[in-house]
DNA sequence: CACCTATATACTCAACTAGAGTATTAATTA
DNA sequence: TAATTAATACTCTAGTTGAGTATATAGGTG
């Protein structure tokens, strides 16, 4: 080991918020019991940030990746520094990434683990309607917040900002606001920045937490997969080599955490073009088997619009 | 100075793409006669990125830094050293903002200039209809370049991309490919990454170059913004206080280079409640005068949805 | 076998949105 | 006064979106 120069020293640390689908649910690549995300330093004799993580990803987890998109650098040093190491002068600048796999790790139940992400964000999943963790827990204990504030502009803003965020009165909730309303639970005090020790990692009330800010790197992370599978047709990168239409269905609303609304969705997709079928039949355990489909690359590598929106449903 | 110690040390590199308009015209800072962007070394003694930024953006250029959002971050090894250094071990992670601003810098025509940014990017102003440069002079080349591709499915691909990016045949324009189509003309060998001396900057058929890779930094921050301004009011950013609903659209198709449908435009605005009249009314140079609006802050303090469509006109 | 269940698939419908166009009004300037 | 420039008020039509109804096709169960 190598002492830091007398110049402060920065190191870049990459950090990895990599995706999967299991059973039509969302799953995160999580070390430590699900208190970390995977990262680590970025060596300089990779000739790009994105080699210098994806050789690092697959080394530490024996893990291939797929489609990667960088989601955010920052230097804070309130965020990054929380070790403890007091008198540490190194400045860390850290780099963020989403990641996406078709892959599942075959392993025990040790180190690398895919845990569905909703464990840490209980109340984004919207697929079985409206998630009663929204209403008989956080949004009283918002409106408490928001009405402990002296100022009158502060709470009307606070209040807004719920309204946005959680849908209070009767409005829309919107899928993509996953950051701010991490964000806003923070700042409420009912969502810790980070897990300060192992112990500290299960929440079950507010979702699981995490170290260092891992926690909102993954809220960055499905924020940026929610737009995303709006407008480019990203979905597939987690997909197997065929499906159903219903397969394909459930995993949209895995990741978008609300549900779809079928016919509307089989038109949406048929319109665009964007599956061709096999020709081959779902064996099945009940009802009538469906035609299985293929991603039809030609047509959409590059995509310029239209993706794949969200028919979305009431129910 | 100092020298790097053995192990290669990496110096963080915050590079600035400062908008704003006049007289109708996007405008973005240029240092050295149009050939770089302000930009700078990340002192670590900063406690955010933005911070470092902003600081340094107004000390270098006396200017006022408002609205600010991250572009993108980035350590090719091919990309950041250009300079000759050839033995220079120092690694250069280069991260870039996007910033807004409704001040003007009043300066002699020296240093810190602003410039009107389709000089760099002639082919992205659509205002005044079809731009005469791309079907002319542009389009031709990249079929020549397609059909000098021997493989037949590099050919198709490549067809597919021009078609997509600058709308062969009768497809629509979209506005938001400022680095795809950047990145095209590139790979096509119509553009140069980079001027490599002060003597070439000046590159009248296809736009200006810069130096380093700031051409495509600035190319990035365009894009951005016309994707940005489509859900999120961010023109009231480089608004002044009191503004004509005239001035407001001739702001926000300078920003996407398209002419928009004027009455519809309208409809859009007051749909969404973002202005309300000051009461007074423009001295105007011709015509019936026009009511002045304000930006209304207090409904738009974070819109979530809607923020500005754009209400495109064919012509 | 009849019947039930679960899914696939085909259509229809109404409300809303987006792009476009027409007509009218209100000021300034020649 | 006429010409010009721009603001403002409506209407129209095609397409999109969320929703609902109806029918088809399999396996399983009494």
């Amino acid at each position: 080991m190598k002492l830091p120069s007398a110049t402060s020293a920065i190191t870049i640390e990459l950090t990895a918020v990599l995706v999967a689908l299991t059973a039509d649910e969302p799953q995160v690549l999580t070390l430590e019991d699900g208190a970390l995300l995977p990262s680590g330093p970025f060596e300089s004799d990779h000739p790009t940030l994105q080699t210098g993580l994806r050789a690092w990803v697959e080394q530490q987890t024996h893990h291939p990746l797929g489609y990667v998109e960088q989601l955010y650098t920052f230097a804070d040093r309130n965020r990054a520094a929380e070790g403890g190491h007091g008198l540490d002068q190194r400045r860390v600048v850290s780099i963020s990434y989403l990641g996406l796999t078709r892959e599942r790790l075959s392993r025990g139940p040790r180190d690398p683990e895919w845990r569905n992400w909703y464990r840490y964000f209980p109340w984004e999943d919207w697929r079985a309607g409206t998630a009663p963790l929204v209403a008989r827990e956080i949004l009283p204990r918002l409106r408490k917040w928001s009405d402990a504030s002296g100022d009158s502009a502060l709470k009307r803003d606070r209040r807004q900002r719920i309204e946005i965020n959680f849908g209070d009165g009767k409005k829309q909730w919107n899928e993509d606001l996953v950051l701010q309303r991490y964000e806003l639970l923070y700042e409420a005090g009912l969502v810790p920045e980070a897990a300060t020790g192992r112990h500290q990692v299960d929440a079950p009330l507010f979702g699981m937490m995490m170290r260092h800010d891992h926690r909102r790197i993954l809220a960055t992370g499905i924020a940026r997969l929610r737009t995303k599978i709006k407008y480019r047709p990203v979905v597939f990168e987690l997909m197997p080599e065929a499906f159903t239409l219903l397969q394909l269905q459930r995993a949209v609303e895995a990741l978008a955490g609300r549900p779809l609304h079928k016919q509307n969705f089989r038109r949406l997709i048929d319109q665009q073009g964007l599956v061709e079928e096999t020709g081959a039949i779902s064996a099945h355990t009940a009802g009538r088997p469906a035609k299985l489909y293929r991603f039809s690359r030609q047509v959409v590598l590059e995509r310029a619009f239209g993706g794949t929106k969200l028919p979305l449903s009431r129910s």
